[in-house]
DNA sequence: CACATTTGACCGCA
DNA sequence: TGCGGTCAAATGTG
């Protein structure tokens, strides 16, 4: 684990400097024909990094507590927060004390624990690469009472080999089958997490992914076109919003959960969930186009996945594919935004990279 | 063959 | 006792 002081710092200069890069930005639309639409994204986003920052800075504050990464994933994101409504992230029970408890509960429940929404929503070309995340092995799936979309379990894929007892659940929305409900739970120990380079087996991942997408990427680099691809990405449109910034110890949640091999470098693509056969897209091609929302608010797929998704059209449309892909989509998510560790370090920046698109706030 | 997903069973908590 | 979460055998995939 890091040592939180550090990671704070990062965070907080990442969210100020993308502050700072949105606002240009958005200097530089107001000077061009930029649709409203594009404005009122980055004023949105400008606001949700220096939500960021403050908090950050309040949780340093007197009390000098640390944020976890939960928490932060929690702050309010107001602005960027799925539908406006409240983010569902709950550090819930995961600080109680359970002292007390027998070994295994206390694993449990004092593993740190939050939520991040993912709206996934495709524009146009995705492309790109794909990574971050880390790798997720899908180990359950249950009907959740009073929920219309069954809830899938992942775990690290590295949980046996590096001991990483990193979870998530993956539950979609009732309301807008678009988005994700991403709970983490623990953080990745597993040093594929931290890598950028390229996981074990990308192969695998790149297979799965193909499989879904034509969309090839390339493949090579996985590494690079992490930090790249979200760039990437971002210029394509993508939104991104980080929702949830984890710790550095977390790092990106998501990656998808079939495939994906190395932790947070890889990162499956994933597929929409948008496609439930009933819903609302009736088929990810054109729903992606068209449905995505645009900049959404939320946490648009991580730029990296988002660019698997390249090809919509060979998606896979059933609902299991979709929540695969989420969950995919979820250990992206976290990436991008969050990841601080992932090399992209902001000192290490290069100050005129686009960084303040909307990805990368971490 | 190795690894991932599926899915029913099991377990613990409220 | 019901529900959520996890296990593990069966099955699928490359």
């Amino acid at each position: 684990m890091e040592n939180g002081f550090s990671w704070e710092q990062k965070t907080l200069t990442n969210e100020l400097i993308e502050g700072m890069e949105l606002a240009k930005q958005l200097r530089v639309h107001l000077g061009t024909t930029a649709s409203t639409e594009t404005n009122e994204e980055l004023v949105r986003k400008i606001l949700t990094s220096y939500e960021k920052a403050l908090l950050i800075l309040k949780w340093n504050g007197p009390t000098g507590q640390t944020p976890t990464a939960g928490a932060i994933a929690a702050v309010p994101e107001s602005p960027i927060s799925i539908n406006g409504s409240p983010r569902s992230d709950d550090l819930d029970g995961t600080f109680k004390d359970n002292q007390d408890q027998p070994d295994s509960l206390k694993k449990r429940k004092t593993t740190p624990r939050w939520t991040d929404k993912v709206r996934v929503s495709f524009e146009s070309g995705l492309e790109g690469p794909h990574e971050d995340g880390y790798s997720w092995r899908k180990y359950g799936q249950k009907d959740i009472l009073g929920a219309r979309y069954p809830r899938s379990y992942y775990r690290c894929t590295y949980r046996n080999t590096q001991n990483c007892w990193a979870t998530k659940q993956v539950q979609r929305s009732d309301e807008d089958p678009t988005i994700f409900e991403i709970t983490y739970r623990g953080t990745h120990t597993c040093s594929h997490g931290n890598s950028v380079t390229q996981p074990a087996s990308p192969e695998k991942q790149e297979q799965k992914l193909i499989h879904n997408n034509n969309n090839n990427n390339n493949n090579n680099n996985r590494a690079q076109q992490q930090s790249q691809g979200i760039l990437f990405n971002l210029r394509e449109g993508l939104s991104i919003n980080n929702n949830g910034l984890e710790n550095k110890e977390i790092a990106c949640p998501f990656s998808f959960p079939s495939t994906s091999y190395g932790c947070k470098s890889e990162t499956p693509c994933y597929p929409p969930p948008m496609l439930d056969e009933n819903n609302f897209l009736g088929g990810f091609s054109s729903s992606f186009g068209s449905h995505a929302t645009g900049d959404s608010n939320y946490f648009l797929i991580s730029p990296s996945q988002m660019n698997n998704f390249g090809d919509v059209h060979n998606m896979p449309r059933s609902e299991s594919d979709l929540t695969e892909l989420l969950s995919a989509n979820n250990s992206a998510a976290t990436s991008p935004i969050l990841n601080l560790d992932f090399s992209l370090d902001p000192a290490d920046i290069d100050p005129n990279f686009p960084f303040g698109s909307a990805g990368f706030s971490f």
